[in-house]
DNA sequence: CATGAATGAGAGTTCATTCAT
DNA sequence: TATGAATGAACTCTCATTCAT
């Protein structure tokens, strides 16, 4: 009436769920950087050292995980932003944050694909990049206005987005970072 | 009292793999922009109403359909730098090309992706990106300083990366086309 | 002055064992009427608001709750008989008990399946089914033929499994109870 | 882009798409004897000699190998009757009959649940039970009333029905048979 | 004693690729 | 030369069972 195999690799067992969500989203940040979004999830199971049924344990969604993933290094790189606003002045804390920003995003590739899917399991991840990570940036643009500096007007989400777009190709993040100074420079224009 | 000549083609051979060569092609087209260019290779055969195995022959790597299919609207767009060099003058022909070059990307999901993924079997393509595309629009960034625009130093190559790269997302025409102007505005700051 | 006797309840140990069990048996029972008796043991476990482990614990085979399960409401299905044989003529009795025990197995989907399935864990369950409902059958058969009734010569097991098929089938009682009276038209026949 | 898998086992390749869906038809039928309608669909094809994607070519839904294992054989059960009904007067044919149903149900196990499981894959399935077996026993029927017999007034759906139902279960066919008989002495009663 | 996290076998399904016809 | 049937690797997901806490 049912499957008896006999377990043969006790390992680590119950050792600390918290530990082994860790493991978890690390891995899945690394395998994400390694081989995009769309990565088996076994690898990262593996790469976690912790069985499939883990995994769906705590991230029974693909985008659970991804979430997690990206949330946890979205929530650094907003508090980056207050970092920067207080130790230099607000045309510079821009620029760096922008390029702060373009390092989060450079690893993450089919970040904006997911974003974009129109699948509504990524409607909170969504929700996250427009609560925290938009508003972040609209400050700094804002307090570079109160400066005295000349700013187009334009979509916060919408040029996160962009900066986004720009950094997920594999081109290398030397091209990547040229291509966002342009659009920081087109901003100035 | 004779047997009339059957003058219906019967040298259809050749007449036939044309054909089905350009349905493939044609084919892959419509399916790349639905699906992306991981689409199924059946779903390409389905609708260029051959068989699979017909399609392999032609195009024995799914790298090789990509490439035809790109080449093929890579020469058109090509075309557009010298039809539009000659219409406008050169800082608008600049301007009207990239939109035009923005069109030819937008529906083509993954193909940056695509050129940047290393694998070798787009050197060929990514060739073709260098000697026509590149050289095409750089011809029109001389022209526009040589009629006096101050445009920044940059690499066609990557810039044109950096469009194409703003075009892939499925955020829509509108936003792409908002962020490449952005772009170009600081090509001239 | 003295410390007052804490009186409540130090010895609960066992009565919450006993809880336990209860609450399993009786999840399982709703359970396996909604699911069948292949249903997810986790799902059990829940409905009861205990963990698997102490499920195991309890009924280390799936088939020992299904027996436990069925047991329960055999003894109840046995009782019956006494009763209709005290408050209704014979050949009445007879009838309305097949019906009652029709009744106890409409909801057990999956329980002939179990008894023949061969899997020696159901032994004691078949035993328990021999031992006990078809002798109360039995009985009744016997007080009819003894009032005078004539009924064919039949296995009160064998009986007893043929209406419990023509129960298990999600149907509908009606047809069930339909068929179970052509069938002991049958033995009058 | 892809999984370049080397293939290994020339084996049949293309033999015969009938011989294939042959075979395949006819393993489904031992395995699902064997194991009931729900054994796994790799064990099938194994039994076929065949892999898994062939089955899914043919059978694209467990239903569609199921129904198609059955109506095979329901085709052969309906045309018995006519054969019998030629061969022997009324009543003894649908006694006749109503056995050979009996032995083509009897290696059906999960017919009867499958057809009331609700799942509309079934429907056709369903429709062909409606539309062939129960005319054909309806006929029988008929024609054993207006030979003078006096037999109940049935549902010739229903009453197959139970008959499958009696015959599903793993008893062996024996205590199936004399079950059977039981019934269609309660049909003359 | 109870808990529930962890494990991993196994089932379903898709699709790139080959090759007999 | 074209066809599409066949193949099977690879992936996702579920759930029985164990055992550290």
């Amino acid at each position: 009436m049912s499957t008896p195999p006999d377990t043969r690799a006790p390992r680590t067992r119950r050792a600390d769920a918290r530990q082994n969500l860790d493991a978890l989203v690390e891995a899945a940040k690394a395998v994400f950087a390694e081989s995009g979004v769309d990565a088996p999830i076994r690898s990262i199971a593996e790469r976690a050292g912790v069985g499939v049924g883990t995994l769906y344990r705590h991230f029974p969604q693909r985008s659970d995980l991804i979430s997690a993933v990206f949330r946890r290094e979205m929530d650094a790189c907003v508090d980056a932003a207050d970092e920067l606003a207080a130790a230099h002045p607000p045309g510079e804390a821009l620029d760096l944050w922008v390029l702060r920003y373009t390092e989060f995003v450079a690893t993450k590739r089919g970040l904006s694909a997911a974003l974009h899917s129109g699948d509504p399991a990524y409607e909170p991840l969504a929700g996250y990049f427009s609560t925290r990570l938009a508003p972040a940036f609209s400050n700094l643009l804002e307090a570079a206005r109160a400066a005295g500096e000349r700013i187009a007007p334009v979509d916060p989400e919408e040029f996160l987005g962009a900066v986004a777009d720009l950094c997920h190709s594999r081109a290398g993040t030397d091209r990547a970072e040229r291509m966002v100074r342009l659009l920081l420079a087109g901003l100035r224009a």
